[in-house]
RNA sequence: GCACGCAUGGCUCAGUUGGUUAGAGCGUUGCAUUCACAUUGCAAAGGUCCCUGGUUCGAAUCCAGGUGCGUGCACCA
């Protein structure tokens, strides 16, 4: 072996690992079944990456993302699954305009008006290639096993096709409609938000109570009022019970006298304000839907760019916010301000990209229809038949409610039914450039006229690949006119909501709707469709489950008639160590890129996946990450010593054991490889991690390697061991074990592809798993740990060889072959072992499970101090005693507790007595 | 207002179907350096498991109520 470096540097390896592993080709599931890594026959295992936006660079929260999912993955493959990681990134619409938008400004004082569609395009397209290039790096440096030959971009060809496809079948299903609703309007970025999109902010300002005719009404609104000519109250609100509906009265107005009609109105809160309001139907979405009902009139008051129109008088082309203070001082001078409530707070509704405030208004917009019933084209869900009269609504909650989709944690599953239930009509267009054009076409010269009443004099069709004719031509399905060119044609201006295109990352990265479900070949990327797809696990954060989750199920369960995928696992937020949000303004981003580069890749993954429960939020700090390079370094020395005292095979069948401490590691051992692996499958990998660790350091480094250089000749069961605990480190740390795979033991295969190892269901020594002969190897380890303190206490210097003596009882035998343990490691060098024997003078002792241990301090014994330790001692137990007898002599506990436990109880009851019996013995003599 | 979480040593968290004298890591204290590893080892201190009540032979664990913190949704004329 060659001279190998006393600390593991992380930059030494990890770039060449990595492309090592790119070059082999075994993170494309088609390569393993050629090469015969992995069976063609084996389960699949497929995973999408939720794909990052190209909106900048990884923070910590990918960086968990990632690292749970190749720990998924990385298990599979060596589990022998045929496994695949699609990597893919995401054009994020509204969040990657925004942001260009923002820098042109602050660079260039420029407006993407300004620059015109086309240009700013390309100019959108440069930095999302940009950020591209940044995350795939980054992607890699974190060691992620993705298939690079399978990358998808949200917004290519491929996956532009799928969203014209999926579009054009729900338009002619009629799930698609275009109509004018009111929507979220956010005059800054002029464009419509959806729902989601819309985030609220606590604000304070001004509440006006104003006089409209025999009324009192409350706004922080003022600018809205000028259309309002209806007034809203409840209809058993007895304060008003002379008014009836239908009434109409003149009052005095902002611009002068109008007429106003009574309406009555359930949806109205009489504690809310003076209990009567006026509406505004184009700019407020509960006032619109009142509208609705009563088939009132509405009309606009406020333009698209946030200016007053004509109907404001005086006002008009005044911004809202130069407009306000003015109509409440002309309203004021008019006398109808009866109070204004300075206090108020009020949430505004502000874009979440961008933060403009959002103004309700009332456009023409693309729908999904959620709530329209229509029969099931086709099936592969429990419980839902072809011809089944169904919602998309319904098909959501029943995916989930039928359990084929599984949602962990489990609370999630609860939140994920108060959104299906809650789920409005989702608008799908957006007014910005950048996205997925609506892939609807208007015929320049037909005269056709919308059957709903719209007065447009175009009506939309799809053309293009899909409504091209077998000649080649396009043609207008209501004039029949036919074209050679989409000349006579133009495309719908807007672009398509982000999470449309989303919805489909299930499938459209699987070739969907090139590739079909017909082959019966396991590999080949036009196969993937039918290999992998539903896919195994949809892995991402808790704040996304609506944004995605849901259109993922809505898409899938209609276009495919199947589920996205089997299971949920939902993570949480990484949070900085005093569990704040990490952000910008607070300085407290951790950065993974730069932790890897300080602490290593495996080390920050460790950090990042160890300590936090699922979907819970977790909090990361530098010295945790620290603590994680310092355990990725203890490996590499536990290999270095396994190197440089034995010679090391791989080994893959388990070893003869010798001694009592061999089958006491190996038993260990083979509880660790039960615990880990179940633990992975059932996605506890903190817990999994921890086992992992816990064996790793204190079991194996700490006690058996130290057994190892007092017993010796162990090359085979420490090859073995590494070999184990290598394969099972490698999900969490891909590199480190890696390197000591290639560097320590030597070998030129990857480990990446090794076999996951495999465990003894029950123990690997079933003959020894019950009764006295188990390797108990925990009583040598407390008469050592006893040993140890008690010299730490009488400060025995730690070089110095002792005389001790142990009274075994029954355990001479065990303790008999363990004696050259027992005297290395605790640093005996006269030890005497017998069944029976007086406490020796000059000594201190202390009792181990029935076991007496006495150690000679050679005339220096200070009685007060160790007096004072025995009854220290006998004060913790005497109480554990009496404790233990009140539960034996009581009747119900004997009858009611299963057997087993009350032997337990009997037998600790047994042993503390026989405790404090020896100690008070002791320190009887000590005071002779 | 509705819903969902969380509460365990100074800090971060385990505690997997109710049976341990409640564990770990970091931090703290003492000791150790020609030893695979000081990115280490040995030892120690430190906890009325938020409160009250209930179920049970037995509760950190299950139930109810309360307190505190957090999250999502709704309302905001």
């Amino acid at each position: 072996m060659a001279e190998v470096p006393k600390s593991y540097d992380p930059k030494n390896y990890e770039d060449t690992i990595y492309k090592r592993w790119e070059v082999s080709g075994f993170f494309n599931p088609d390569v393993c079944v050629e090469k015969g890594i992995t069976d063609a026959n084996a389960s699949p295992f497929s995973i999408i990456l939720p794909p990052p936006n190209v909106t900048g660079t990884l923070h910590i929260g990918h960086a968990a993302m990632l690292a749970i999912e190749d720990v998924m993955v990385r298990y599979h493959r060596m589990k022998g699954d045929r496994t695949l990681w699609v990597p893919g990134t995401d054009h994020a619409a509204i969040a990657t305009q925004e942001k260009v938008e923002k820098n042109l400004w602050n660079q260039e004082k420029l407006t993407r008006q300004d620059l015109g569609r086309e240009i700013f395009l390309k100019r959108v397209e440069e930095f999302a290639q940009d950020s591209h290039d940044t995350i795939v790096h980054q992607c890699k440096r974190m060691g992620t096993s993705m298939d690079w030959s399978r990358e998808y971009y949200s917004l290519d060809a491929k996956r532009n096709l799928a969203v014209r496809t999926a579009f054009k079948k729900m338009y002619d299903e009629g799930l698609i409609y275009r109509g004018d609703r009111i929507v979220n309007w956010d005059p800054k970025m002029q464009s419509n938000v959806s729902d989601i999109e819309v985030v609220r902010k606590e604000e304070k300002a001004p509440f006006y109570y104003f006089q409209y005719g025999p009324f009192v009404i409350g706004t922080a609104r003022p600018e809205t009022k000028f259309g309002d000519k209806y007034v809203v109250m409840h209809p058993d609100d007895e304060r008003y019970a002379q008014y009836t509906e239908g009434d109409t009265f003149e009052c005095e107005w902002i611009n002068g006298p109008i007429t106003a009609t009574i309406i009555k109105d359930a949806s109205v809160d009489r504690e809310f304000g003076s209990g009567v309001m006026t509406i505004t139907p184009w700019h407020d979405a509960n006032d619109f839907s009142i509208a609705e009902r009563y088939g009132l009139d509405k009309e606009q008051v406020i333009d698209f760019d946030g200016t007053l129109l004509s109907i404001a008088g005086e006002f008009t082309g005044m911004h809202i916010s130069e407009a306000r203070p003015k109509i409440v001082e002309k309203l004021q001078s008019k006398g109808l301000v009866v109070k204004v409530d300075n206090e108020y707070i009020h949430s505004l509704a502000t874009n979440s990209r961008g933060g403009g405030v959002i103004e309700p208004q009332i456009m023409k917009q693309w729908w999904v229809d959620v709530h329209k019933e229509f029969s099931m084209p086709h099936s592969n869900l429990k419980g839902v038949n072809m011809g089944d009269p169904v919602t998309l609504q319904k098909l959501m909650r029943h995916v989930v409610e039928r359990q084929e989709i599984t949602i962990l944690p489990e609370r999630f599953e609860k939140i994920y039914f108060n959104w299906v239930n809650e789920l409005r009509d989702w608008c799908i267009s957006r007014q910005i450039w950048y996205g997925h054009r609506v892939p609807v076409w208007y015929h320049s010269t037909c005269q056709h006229v919308d059957e709903t009443g719209v007065s447009s004099a175009f009506k939309p069709a799809i053309v293009g690949e899909l409504q091209k004719d077998e000649k080649g031509l396009v043609w207008c399905p209501y004039c029949k006119n036919s074209y050679d060119s989409l000349d006579h044609f133009f495309q719908d201006p807007d672009t398509l909501d982000t999470w449309f295109s989303a919805g489909l990352f299930s499938f459209s990265p699987l070739g969907w709707p090139v590739f079909s479900k017909t082959t019966t070949s396991k590999t080949g990327q036009e196969n993937d469709f039918t290999n992998f797809h539903p896919t195994s696990v949809l892995e991402t954060g808790y704040d996304i489950l609506f944004f995605w989750v849901l259109r993922m199920v809505l898409m899938s369960t209609y276009i495919l008639g199947e589920v996205p995928f089997k299971t949920v696992y939902l993570h949480g937020l990484v949070r900085d160590e005093h569990g704040n949000k990490m952000s910008k303004s607070l300085g407290n981003i951790i950065d993974p890129l730069d932790m890897a580069e300080r602490y290593g890749t495996d080390a920050t993954r460790l950090s990042l996946l160890i300590g936090s429960g699922p979907g819970a939020d977790s909090r990361l700090s530098e010295e945790k990450i620290a603590g994680f390079r310092n355990f990725a370094n203890k490996l590499w020395n536990i290999a270095r010593f396994v190197g440089t005292t034995t010679k090391i095979t791989v080994q893959n069948t388990q070893p003869i054991s010798i001694t009592l401490a061999d089958k006491w590691i190996l038993s260990r051992l083979n509880e660790i490889v039960r615990q880990v692996t179940e633990n992975i499958e059932k996605y506890n990998f903190s817990y999994a991690g921890e086992v992992l660790r816990d064996f790793t350091w204190s079991d194996f480094a700490d006690w058996y390697l130290e057994i190892a250089k007092i017993e010796g000749k162990k090359d085979e069961i420490l090859s073995y061991i590494l070999t184990i605990l290598l394969k099972l480190w490698h999900p969490y740390m891909p590199f480190v074990t890696e390197a000591i795979w290639h560097d320590i033991c030597g070998s030129e295969e990857l480990l990446m592809v090794e076999k996951w190892p495999t465990f003894f269901k029950d123990g690997v020594y079933p003959e020894l798993v019950e009764g006295a002969g188990k390797p108990d190897f925990s009583l040598v380890q407390g008469i050592i740990t006893g040993i140890r303190a008690t010299r730490a206490e009488h400060n025995i210097e730690p070089g110095k060889l002792i005389t001790a003596y142990i009274k075994t009882g029954e355990t001479y035998d065990l303790l008999e072959e363990t004696a050259p343990i027992i005297r290395g490691l605790a640093r005996v060098e006269n030890l005497t072992i017998a069944a029976e024997l007086e406490k020796p003078e000059d000594s201190v002792g202390f009792v181990e499970r029935g076991v007496e241990v006495y150690i000679d301090l050679a005339g220096v014994v200070d009685v007060a101090k160790e007096e004072e330790r025995l009854q220290r001692e006998i004060s913790m137990v005497e109480p554990y005693v009496i404790a233990l007898e009140k539960k034996l002599s009581n009747k119900e506990f004997i009858q009611n507790a299963p057997g087993s436990v009350v032997e337990a109880e009997q037998k600790k009851l047994v042993d503390a007595k026989d405790k404090l019996i020896k100690l008070q013995d002791q320190l009887r003599t000590l005071s002779e």
